[in-house]
RNA sequence: UGUCCGAUGGUGUAAUGGUAGCACUACAGAUUUUGGUUCUGUUAGUCAAGGUUCGAAUCCUUGUCGGACAACCA
C-alpha cells in the first residue's frame, strides 16, 4: 500500500526551481534553456559543465535548449569560433533546438526597444568620455554622480541616437545609457551603458551597424525573444540580475518571463580555466595550440583521448551548486578510465623496450598467441599475435637486484608472459654503459596460457611484443600542465611559474604489436598494464604517434613514490 | 568601510524541521594470467556562539571566514 518512491536521485537547486515552476504552471510549465557562448575563443571543460547542464535539463524535462551565440562585440568575435563551438557541442553529444541562434539576429528589435526606452524617458545619450563616465560611477561604497546629459529631452535623445546609428560619430564619442539610479548600491544599476559606437565589421551583419548593444541590454531580451524560461549563468552575473529584470520590466507587458539563475563555475585543480590564461599558453608556445592534449579545452581533451561519455559522466558527478568549488582533476581522470575500461581494446605495447631472448625456444619458430580483446566486453572477441624466441619487454619489468615486493622479472625468478608461457630468467647482459642489454630466459612449454596442461603459480604477468614483427611508434606521455593545485591562485606569483616541466614526455622508440600499425586518428586502446592511449591526429602509417590519455591505476608505482 | 552570494569528511554533492547519505580520494581485505577491472570493509563532516522547537545541517540573531561587483568585455 505504501508505495515508496524508488530511490530517485536527489535534485540540485536548479532542478528544484524548475520542478516548482512546472508545478505552478509558470510560463505554461515549459522548460527552455540556452547555452550562450561568445564566439571569441575555444570552449573548455567549464563550458562543458554548462553545456551538459543546459542541454541535460532540457532533455530531462522534455524541453528545448538553444545554442545562441552572444555576438554583440564585433571586435572580438569570429566565424572560426562559431564553427568550433558548434563542433564541440555536437561532439559532446547534444543537438540544439532548430538552428543556432545569434544575438545579432535581434539587433533590429533591440534597437527599436532602445528607442522605446528613450521615448519613455528611461534612456539617454551621454557625450562624455569613457574616463569621465567611469569616474562618475562612484565606487561600491560611494554613490555615483549624475551625468550633465542625463536630462536631455526625448527629442534630442532620439535625434542623437539616430545619428549614432547612422554613423555620424567616431568610436567612443557617445553612448546610450539606461536612466536608472546613480546612487544604487548595485554598481550595475548606475545608468549602465546600453549601446556603444563601434566602427567594426561584424562577422554576420558586416558593416550594417555602427552601434552595438552591451551584454546586459542584449541578453535578457534575447532570452525573451527565444522563449527561454530558465537562463542559467555563472555566479559573477548575480549582481547583473536586477538589471536583467529591469529591462524586461520596462519593455515587456506579458506574464511570460525568463528567469536568470546563477551557479558556481567549475574550477579544476592543476590547471587554469580563464580564456586569457589559456590564450597566453598558446601564444607563448607553452603548448602546441588550443587542442594541445594538455589543455583543458574540449578540443584538447578530445585529442587527449577523452570520450564524450566520460565528460558527460564527469559533469554529472560534479553536480551544480552556488558555492565556489575546485574539483580534483583526479575525478576527471576517474571518469575517463571508467568509460575507456568498458570500451578500449587491450593491446600490447612496450614503451621502453629491452630485448628478451628465450634460449630454449626453437630457433626461427614463430607461433600465434590468441588474446582476449577486452575482458570487460565479451562481444569484443579475440585476436592473434605472433610469438617467438625474441621479444621486447618493458625495461621497468626487470631488476637485477629487486626488493621483496617486486613481482616481475629478476635473475632466477619466474613470471608469465601475458597470454603465453611462464619464463625463468637465467642470465642477463649489460652494455658498455652498464645498462641491461639483453635478458636471457628459459620457458616451460607446458605452461602455455589456456592449455591447462600445467598449473604454475607466478606472482607477475608481463606484457611483451614479438621482436621481428613489432612496429615502431612515438608515444607521447602527457601529464598535468602545472605542478601547483591552483596555479592562478597566488598573489605573488604568476601562474606560469608553476608549469610542470615534465608535462610532455616523448618516447620515440616504442614497440607495438602489429595490429597497432593499421589505425586511424582517434582510435583508443588500453596498452596493457600501462594506460589508455589514442592515435594522434598527426599520426601517419609508418610514423605512428600515440597519446597517453591517462595511466592505469598503479599500486606498484604508488608504493615506490 | 557598501551591496549581493556562499559555508556539510581531504574534494565535490544530498538530506526541503525528524536515522547526516552518495561519489571520488585514502587505507585494509577478497578475486584476478593487466600490481588493471570487480567486490567487501574502514577512517573521516554540519564555520562559531546564542535563540525558537519535543526535535535544527535546515528557521531566527550576531559574529567569523570565503567569493562577486567600480569595462563603451561577456
Amino acid at each position: 500500500m505504501e508505495a515508496p518512491e524508488k530511490d530517485k536521485k536527489s535534485l540540485n537547486f536548479i532542478e528544484n526551481i524548475i520542478e516548482e515552476d512546472i508545478k505552478n504552471g509558470k510560463n505554461d510549465s515549459r522548460v527552455h534553456t540556452r547555452f550562450p557562448p561568445e564566439p571569441n575563443g575555444y570552449l573548455h571543460i567549464g563550458h562543458a559543465k554548462s553545456i551538459c547542464l543546459n542541454f541535460g535539463l532540457a532533455e530531462k524535462y522534455n524541453g528545448k535548449c538553444n545554442l545562441r551565440f552572444d555576438d554583440t562585440n564585433p571586435t572580438k568575435e569570429e566565424m572560426e569560433y562559431v564553427d568550433s563551438i558548434k563542433a564541440d557541442v555536437q561532439w559532446l553529444g547534444f543537438q540544439w533546438n532548430e538552428e543556432p541562434f545569434f544575438a545579432s539576429d535581434y539587433f533590429e528589435q533591440l534597437y527599436e526597444w532602445a528607442v522605446l526606452l528613450i521615448k519613455k524617458g528611461k534612456a539617454y545619450v551621454d557625450d562624455q568620455s569613457q574616463e569621465l563616465i567611469s569616474q562618475q560611477r562612484g565606487t561600491p561604497t560611494r554613490p555615483g554622480t549624475m551625468s550633465p546629459h542625463r536630462n536631455r529631452s526625448v527629442e534630442e535623445n532620439l535625434e542623437l541616437f539616430e545619428a549614432m546609428k547612422r554613423g555620424d560619430f567616431p568610436n567612443g564619442a557617445k553612448v546610450l545609457r539606461a536612466k536608472i539610479d546613480m546612487a544604487s548600491p548595485n554598481m550595475h544599476m548606475r545608468d549602465p551603458v546600453m549601446y556603444r559606437i563601434l566602427n567594426a565589421e561584424h562577422h554576420r551583419t558586416g558593416n550594417k551597424w555602427k552601434i552595438y548593444p552591451m551584454y546586459d541590454y542584449a541578453h535578457g531580451q534575447s532570452d525573451y525573444l527565444e522563449g527561454i524560461t530558465h537562463s542559467l549563468c555563472t555566479l559573477e552575473f548575480e549582481v547583473h540580475r536586477p538589471l536583467y529584470d529591469w529591462f524586461l520590466d520596462q519593455l515587456i507587458d506579458s506574464s511570460y518571463r525568463p528567469r536568470q539563475i546563477e551557479f558556481a563555475r567549475l574550477n579544476l585543480s592543476y590547471t587554469v580555466m580563464s580564456k586569457r590564461k589559456l590564450l597566453d599558453l598558446v601564444k607563448q608556445n607553452i603548448v602546441n595550440g588550443w587542442d594541445d592534449p594538455r589543455m583543458p579545452t574540449i578540443a584538447g581533451l578530445r585529442r587527449r583521448g577523452y570520450t564524450p561519455a566520460s565528460i558527460r559522466a564527469f559533469a554529472d558527478r560534479i553536480g551544480v551548486a552556488k558555492r565556489d568549488n575546485t574539483i580534483d582533476v583526479g575525478l576527471l581522470e576517474f571518469s575517463v578510465r571508467e568509460d575507456l575500461n568498458k570500451i578500449a581494446p587491450r593491446v600490447m605495447a612496450v614503451l621502453d623496450p629491452v630485448k628478451l631472448v628465450i634460449s630454449n625456444y626453437p630457433e626461427n619458430q614463430t607461433e600465434e598467441i590468441t588474446l582476449i580483446n577486452n575482458p570487460e566486453d565479451p562481444e569484443a572477441g579475440s585476436r592473434n599475435i605472433p610469438f617467438s624466441g625474441e621479444l621486447f619487454i618493458e625495461r621497468d619489468d626487470f631488476m637485477i637486484d629487486p626488493p621483496k615486493k617486486f613481482f616481475r622479472l629478476a635473475p632466477d625468478k619466474e613470471v608469465r608472459l601475458k597470454g603465453a608461457y611462464v619464463i625463468r630468467c637465467e642470465r642477463y647482459e649489460l652494455d658498455e654503459k652498464g645498462e641491461v642489454k639483453t635478458i636471457f630466459c628459459s620457458y616451460d612449454h607446458d605452461t602455455k596460457s589456456g592449455s591447462g596442461s600445467k598449473q604454475v603459480k607466478v606472482k607477475g604477468t608481463l606484457h611483451w611484443v614479438e621482436a621481428k614483427t613489432a612496429v615502431d611508434a612515438e608515444v607521447r606521455l602527457y601529464d598535468r600542465l602545472f605542478n601547483d593545485e591552483d596555479p592562478a591562485g597566488h598573489k605573488d606569483k604568476d601562474f606560469m611559474a608553476f608549469l610542470n616541466p615534465d608535462s610532455l614526455q616523448i618516447k620515440s622508440n616504442c614497440k607495438l604489436e602489429p595490429m597497432l600499425a593499421n589505425v586511424s586518428a582517434g582510435d583508443k586502446f588500453q596498452f596493457q598494464r600501462i594506460g589508455y592511449f589514442c592515435v594522434d591526429k598527426d599520426s601517419m602509417p609508418g610514423s605512428l604517434i600515440y597519446n597517453r590519455t591517462v595511466p592505469l591505476k598503479d599500486i606498484w608505482a604508488r608504493m615506490n613514490s
